[in-house]
RNA sequence: GGUAGCGUGUCCGAGCGGCCUAAGGAGCACGCCUCGAAAGCGUGUGAGCGUGAAAGCGUUCCGUGGGUUCAAAUCCCACCGCUACCGCCA
């Protein structure tokens, strides 16, 4: 939710953000209106529960004769507050759906305009030329015995898959290198649940436009996490954080599910889009004035984790429309495919300033010792989907895989990935 | 899954229809005392919303949600969590 006094104080930027991101202005005016009517009938509630309170008080100190008459007032009263407090609890939900309606206030420096019009910030990188036969990670996949694409549709369907031997040795190196590298800058790694109850969905607004994205168990009332950026949101939820020695910092490593709706016909090859797969998330909470200086420590380290997978890459700052609901601003590093002769996001890290901490109810406190509302923000630091990129980018004529020096370590030594067929 | 007990403020803990504006203790903060400290003494000690320039005032919050009542921490119901025992089980 955005900062409701930002919106009564200054409606303008408010309506300037809605622009920009191609939403309805008009929405800032109806949650003016109904921030209005809550006030006045918090108002009168308030006022017909003192009387009460006060009336009730003497009730009990009346005389035996006094009482019957005392009574009848005090019902009649309590019928007046509960009519009170009725449309005291209609005009709070409303001022709620009001609220959550309206998607965080873009950051001034986001692009406006829509999916197209994000602004390229660099190239890291040249994009590898490559020669003789040039495979597609899934062949390449397949021909190390890595990805068995056939089997994982037997086993769950279409977008599923089974990583194995080095791919599975592969998935594990990256995401343990990314552990590491989280845990030497002050992150503390988490292994989160990833069913969680709907309200720690809905806490990160993943239950808004894009509901139809999430897996729901009906039957338990749970859902999967499209990512472990949900439960270490909600992990901190109700509560007041102690960032007087700087930011809490969280490195999620979790498996994360998407149900891809809407995405037929898609990335249907390979392991680009698929139901499932792994990934270390960062995740910090801060002051919002350290915010920005956050983000852009959170893009240092995907581009070092790039850097570590000799990948070529660049960094694109996403334009408004493009932003979800809850991000200011959104910086996507997207690494260069060869065989689709295109740039893939592979990670992605956003600054969501106050706006999920205020669904959550997550603050700190202040110089003053006030509870003010904190800031969030979340960045990849490496997922499945990197391997497509690996295998394509250090492939060589004969079908075999160069890997990246960083990885040696966490896989044995191992340099290279030798075909098994 | 079953049965029983329990969920109170930062923590411990009392309260079991109106005097709860939640006892008492601990912790913490400030002050006094002291050369300094400890001890002792005194004062203060949460969050939200509304109103106000502020001080303040009003109101809500005793696991969560309903209900009974003029009035609920207190009575009733459901749910959640914790603990113990039983059952089942990788």
């Amino acid at each position: 939710m955005i900062d409701l006094r930002l919106v009564r104080d200054n409606p303008d930027a408010a309506r300037a953000s809605q622009l920009a991101r191609g939403a309805d202005p008009a929405a800032v005016d109806r949650l003016l209106a109904a921030d209005a009517s809550r006030r006045a009938a918090v108002a009168a509630a308030d006022e017909l529960r003192a009387e009460q309170k006060t009336f009730g008080r003497s009730i009990g100190k009346a005389s035996p004769e006094d009482r019957p008459a005392l009574l009848t007032r005090g019902k009649a009263l309590a019928a007046e507050v509960d009519e009170a407090e009725s449309a005291e609890t209609v005009a709070q939900a409303e001022l709620t759906a009001a609220h959550k309606i309206i998607d965080n206030v873009v950051s001034t420096d986001t692009p406006p305009g829509g999916e197209q019009d994000y602004v390229v910030l660099k190239h890291v990188g040249e994009p590898k030329v490559l020669t003789g036969k040039v495979r597609d990670h899934l062949e390449l996949g397949e021909g190390l015995g890595a990805i068995d694409m056939e089997r994982g549709a037997k086993v769950s369907g279409a977008r599923f898959y089974f990583l194995k031997g080095v791919g599975a040795q592969l998935q594990f190196a990256m995401l343990n290198l990314a552990i590491s590298r989280a845990l030497a800058n002050g992150f503390t790694p988490m292994i989160p649940p990833v069913l969680v109850k709907p309200e720690s969905m809905e806490g990160g607004g993943f239950l808004g436009a894009h509901a139809d994205e999430v897996y729901k168990l009906a039957n338990d009332d749970l859902y999967l996490v499209g990512t472990s950026e949900v439960p270490m949101l909600a992990y901190h939820a109700d509560e007041i954080l102690d960032l007087s020695a700087g930011p809490i910092r969280y490195a999620g490593w979790s498996s994360c599910f998407r149900r891809e709706a809407g995405s037929y016909g898609k990335d249907t090859k390979g392991i680009i889009r698929v139901h499932q797969f792994d990934k270390v998330e960062m995740f910090s909470y801060v002051r919002p004035e350290e915010a920005d200086q956050e983000h852009q420590r959170l893009l240092a380290m995907e581009e070092e984790m790039l850097g570590l997978m000799e990948l070529p890459y660049r960094v694109i700052d996403t334009a408004a429309g493009d932003l979800g609901s809850s991000a200011a601003r959104k910086f996507d590093c997207e690494a260069w495919v060869p065989t689709q002769e295109a740039y893939r996001e592979l990670t992605s890290t956003s600054n969501c300033t106050t706006y999920q901490a205020r669904r959550m109810n997550i603050r700190y406190r202040d110089e003053n010792g006030k509870p003010q509302m904190a800031a969030t923000l979340n960045g990849t630091l490496a997922t499945t989907r990197w391997i497509v990129a690996i295998l394509e980018n250090h492939q060589q004529p004969d079908g075999s895989v160069v890997v990246p020096a960083a990885l040696r370590p966490f896989m044995g030594g191992l340099e290279v990935l030798e075909p098994t067929r």
